[in-house]
DNA sequence: CATAAACTACACTAAGTCAATAGAGATTTT
DNA sequence: AAAATCTCTATTGACTTAGTGTAGTTTATG
């Protein structure tokens, strides 16, 4: 039931262009260093936001990486899609990336209905958030952690 | 966010053993014809649910596996956690197989704050579902399907 | 126009996981 | 004693993961 760790830097690297969603391009290095992932294996997982449609870039010294579209119109259910497959957690109760399975009847199998709920409540929560949900989550854990500080004065 | 054939199997084969509760035991055999499952590797799947004190065995001629407790008492979550490992889909969210992540400040990850709620679903789920609620939907989905051919008479 | 910062493309690899398979044995009923 | 069954450890082949390596191409800037 897990996420891989291509999957997890892909988000963190989302979070950061969104958060800078105004300037023109950010470069590879500077979310390498800010998110702690090795820029080399970055550049891969970007190239792959890119051909997703997610990102876009520009080459040469000034170059970097910017969201392709407004970080409202970018689901969490699409990225993790593009880059890890399906969200279900056994594929014959997938949407998008169905494979039947070796049991003797699907349509009565009864861990399949158990399975399809829980693809269901995954599907819900990441579908719904976007990179502006991601955003506006990171800016407001920022203010609780900074907030008790400022009172204090 | 994938289970392994690992884990389906064990479910097919608890949900077999759950069906024939009443009876001392079944041999593997006929859980492994019943439901596709290799043989050898279904052996290696219950031994480690004998382990994990889910199932109990008895060797010999009319040997074989039943349940270790009764079905209500079996929840699906023990059960996969056992096989898998954590229930969540990154290790910085998981209450029992936590392990710190490498992004810069966890207590201010947005990430984090949604696969936590990730977490949640899949966790309320699987956490209340037991062998006995696969068994009884594994009854109710063949009363369903056999039904509509009763009422045809 | 040279240079250096940045992206692009393709190949490679070490380590680990998955899904079995193999072989040798231990137990127990008949 | 025989046959069916579970027990335990090891091994294997295919695949995936998380990178590294090498050799470029592009482009702003001094």
């Amino acid at each position: 039931m897990k996420l891989s760790l291509r999957g997890e830097y892909a988000l963190r690297a989302l979070l950061v262009l969104g958060l800078h969603y105004k300037q023109p391009v950010i470069p590879i290095q500077s979310i390498s260093q800010q998110q702690n992932i090795p820029k080399r294996f970055l550049e891969q997982i970007l190239n792959d936001l890119k051909s997703a449609g997610v990102v876009e870039s520009k080459r040469g010294v000034a170059g970097g990486y910017r969201l392709a579209r407004p970080p409202e119109e970018i689901s969490l259910a699409t990225v993790i899609r593009h880059l890890e497959g399906a969200l279900a957690p056994v594929s014959c109760v997938s949407e998008r990336f169905y494979e039947k399975c070796s049991c003797p009847d699907e349509s009565r199998c009864a861990i399949r209905s158990v399975m399809k709920e829980v693809r269901d409540a995954v599907v819900s929560i990441m579908d719904k958030l976007t990179v502006a949900d991601l955003c506006a989550r990171a800016r407001r854990l920022q203010e609780v952690h900074a907030g008790p500080l400022d009172f204090m004065i």
